[in-house]
DNA sequence: ATCATGTGTAAGGGATGTGTAAAGTTCGAA
DNA sequence: TTCGAACTTTACACATCCCTTACACATGAT
């Protein structure tokens, strides 16, 4: 599978996405500063690199120089939020994507399976493939009665289109995606909030109380989501 | 691979396009002026151009008369923000596609990409040519009763016609290819804008917001255009 | 039974997202 | 140079969300 590069000097949310790519079947080696950034990259060991705009020493628009000095690897930068960036100097030195901190795992896999689509020799055309966020695979995900198009941003039970909230979407795709394999409540913050969870946080225990009433309201069935204790939750296996 | 004649009269970004392109496979010779333009694109030495409309000396508009007098090369024109659309109906002259300045680099590459392929006389291998999203060559969109016609920059409800701004034109545009499915405001201003998404940018909401407007009172119906709260907007399936 | 820890969830207020008018800016055209 | 259209930025009202807190209850260990 294709070998990723994350230069990131956030320690903790590089070991975390790292975590999360390699259950999406990616290899990633991360590192934490530019210099590493640099020499990793230019090792010719990588399909491509995930490179954070904001890091001290030598930032990210400065790696991209670098890089792009002698080397064509797709490279995706990750912007965070307040970052002050002059994003003509990343575009005019070859960028390939922008991705805006806090990203959705999901998004982020997407836009990584794009640009390496891409990069596989072009047969595709390039600004359908970054447009897409989903893959075609992603079009339509069901389980039981629940019917999710994560495209669409839509979600329904038995034909009944469900309101939700983005965290509770993003919880309830998680929750699709794993089948009935149980989710810690770490991993479910990562992916569903873009952060790793924190010590007396109980966002995700909340979005889930809220997700599940409103899977009742719509389904009359309170057991869909089960809690494992001491762990996370998982969604019951559908019929 | 394919040689590609740039007529641009902006030195400085012809050099880095050219840069850019050549990264990407494509053999680039930059040309400053029309008349250069047209006689090199008649050469027959490029397989085809792209050319700026807005040139001091002989206009984008008028290398194309002259080049479409003696060739059927794929041509794609490049437009600058703001140019006055309505006189840019020289596209009817047979250039290839539009592009809006500012682009982002992908996007141009990928209709580069498109134009060669469709030249190549469609005996293209596979997947692409026809079904593509990003594909200019429909010559009309339709998504219920909203019509428009990317080569000419038209666009009418129920056969009514709607003065829009590029901007607005731009965002319809890739709202219809989108179909039903929800495009991120950081997807739409890429597309859209040519660049990233800022960290406090209102553009895309404004301009989306006047779109609204526009379509409300060709339509009478508020609704075409559905938000999606903390991700960004969907065309409303069309009848 | 008692305690420590985990979970469910209501509630409040701060944070964030959105719509849109209006002011400011840019840039080509006259 | 001035003018004007289009675009961007700012501002503010309003809607909605989400995080935190608080407390009741559940669970498991002792």
């Amino acid at each position: 599978m294709s070998r990723i590069l994350l230069i990131d000097d956030d320690i903790e949310l590089g070991e975390m996405l790292a975590e999360y790519l390699d259950g999406e079947g990616f290899e990633i080696t991360v590192v934490h500063n530019g210099h590493d950034g640099i020499s990793h990259a230019l090792s010719g060991e990588y399909a491509m690199a995930l490179l954070d705009i904001m890091m001290p020493g030598i930032g990210g628009i400065e790696v991209l120089r670098q890089v792009r000095a002698q080397s064509r690897m797709p490279i995706i930068m990750l912007t965070a939020k307040g970052d002050d960036v002059d994003r003509v100097v990343g575009l005019e030195l070859g960028a390939d994507d922008y991705i805006p901190k806090p990203y959705y795992p999901r998004e982020l896999v997407a836009r990584i399976r794009a640009v390496l689509r891409r990069a596989d020799g072009g047969r595709t055309s390039g600004i359908a493939a970054a447009t897409h966020i989903s893959d075609r695979q992603d079009a339509l995900l069901e389980r039981g009665l629940i019917t999710l198009e994560p495209a669409r941003r839509f979600a329904a039970f038995d034909g009944q289109e469900m309101d939700l909230t983005v965290s509770e979407f993003n919880l309830l795709e998680t929750l699709m995606r794993a089948r009935d394999r149980a989710l810690s409540k770490n991993e479910l913050s990562m992916t569903v909030l873009g952060r790793p969870r924190e010590v007396y946080d109980r966002s995700i225990d909340v979005h889930m109380s809220n997700l599940r009433q409103k899977l009742q309201q719509a389904s009359g069935d309170a057991s869909l989501i089960e809690t494992v204790r001491g762990f996370g939750y998982r969604l019951r296996q559908g019929s």
